[in-house]
DNA sequence: TGTACATCAGTGAACGCGCGTTCACTGATGTAC
DNA sequence: TGTACATCAGTGAACGCGCGTTCACTGATGTAC
């Protein structure tokens, strides 16, 4: 993500800008409801969403492949501070693994495009565009193992292998949150329990393996 | 599906098909390598493999998606036979877990295109086509599920909620499965690896939590 | 057995559409002197 | 301060492409008598 590579964001003499990247994100994120996925976005599409001519996104974005990684990324940064936030704050009192899914089945539902992105384009879409979103859910895995090994310290418990316990959880509660998205808001309590008795499991698993 | 929906299967006068729905998705297979995902088959594409009109193909499937969503069921079916045998077969000795995992892990490498669509489309494409995956999802989890119950009365041994635990181990693996395509096939061995640490921790948890 | 007929799988041509991409351009902005 | 110049974001027009879908058709097959 060099800036130099990106020609609009150079300062070079010549006209400014009347538009740039965040503005053709802004543009996507409109453009992406709670049923649309990144990757059956045009080029087109966004232009004109954007109001700029079609060839005119060039001067931002090599092709939509680009385009679409910075909206995983960007995804994927704002949602792990808001689940990061809501895991501190449980921190102190109450349960965590219970709290921390709370948020997340709630940023599920407001009709928060990003949690939505990275839920929708896990398996689709270009390689760039796997990786990018592979990228992000290892971020997520490791700010939960870091936090996993933090209460460990703290309850004297042990994990065995917080690393899996950690890349479990992860994947597992973005698996079924993906499927949760055209499920009716009736069953987010249910959605939250369930979620709430996996993560369990496999927490108490990692303990109940370390004793063996 | 009733096959009086679907005029070739009619046992009608007048000229018999030179081509019926298994051709057409036999056609739609070729195509569809590890790194084609269903939703991006076009209907022409579809029609030049099986060597017919563009047109024709209407006589068949009233859309690609109805196509697609006869993919995943096919998927679907023969891949819960081949994980059903080696369940049952690992089943009089050696660790069901860990065999259960390797013949899944085999057949993400052996090109089974049918296991690939499984796990490629699980969030994308149209709604009928999420719907087919995911009932697809659920067959696989009562199999698991029914096994789990048969398991736990011949040891004697309980699980919490087995029917989430089943859940849980079901779309994990499915989730590890659809990341692992694209990892080179060294990394095979680490995937069982770490499917199998997951799956025990889970197991284990739900007994743990039955004991609470 | 032969004939007239109904069925309907498959066809060729054509349609309009939205797409990504290219080209040569324009004209606002900032720089050099 | 004024002027000549370089830069380059944005443009309008055009391209060729593959797409889904429609239409009226043809002719092989099976049925009725």
């Amino acid at each position: 993500m060099n800036p130099s590579t990106h020609p609009s964001l150079d300062h070079s003499p010549g006209r400014k800008p009347s538009i740039n990247r965040e503005d053709l994100i802004a543009a996507a994120l409109r453009l992406l409801g709670p049923h649309r996925s990144v990757s059956t976005l045009s080029l087109r599409e966004v232009a004109r969403e954007a109001d700029i001519a079609p060839n005119s996104f060039y001067r931002h974005f090599r092709d939509t492949d680009e385009l679409a990684v910075a909206l995983i990324e960007l995804a994927g940064q704002s949602l792990r501070q808001i689940i990061g936030n809501a895991r501190h704050r449980a921190d102190d009192g109450g349960s965590i693994v219970r709290s921390s899914i709370e948020v997340f089945v709630a940023q599920l539902r407001a009709d928060s495009t990003l949690l939505h992105i990275l839920l929708r384009e896990g398996t689709a879409g270009s390689d760039a565009f796997k990786a990018a979103v592979d990228k992000q859910l290892t971020y997520f895995e490791e700010e939960l193992h870091s936090d996993l090994i933090r209460l460990n310290q703290a309850q004297g418990s042990q994990l065995h292998d917080s690393r899996m316990a950690a890349r479990a959880v992860t994947r597992l509660v973005f698996a079924m949150g993906a499927t949760a998205i055209d499920a009716p808001v009736e069953r987010d309590g249910e959605l939250v329990e369930q979620l709430s008795t996996m993560v369990r499991m496999i927490l108490a698993g990692a303990r109940a393996l370390q004793r063996l």
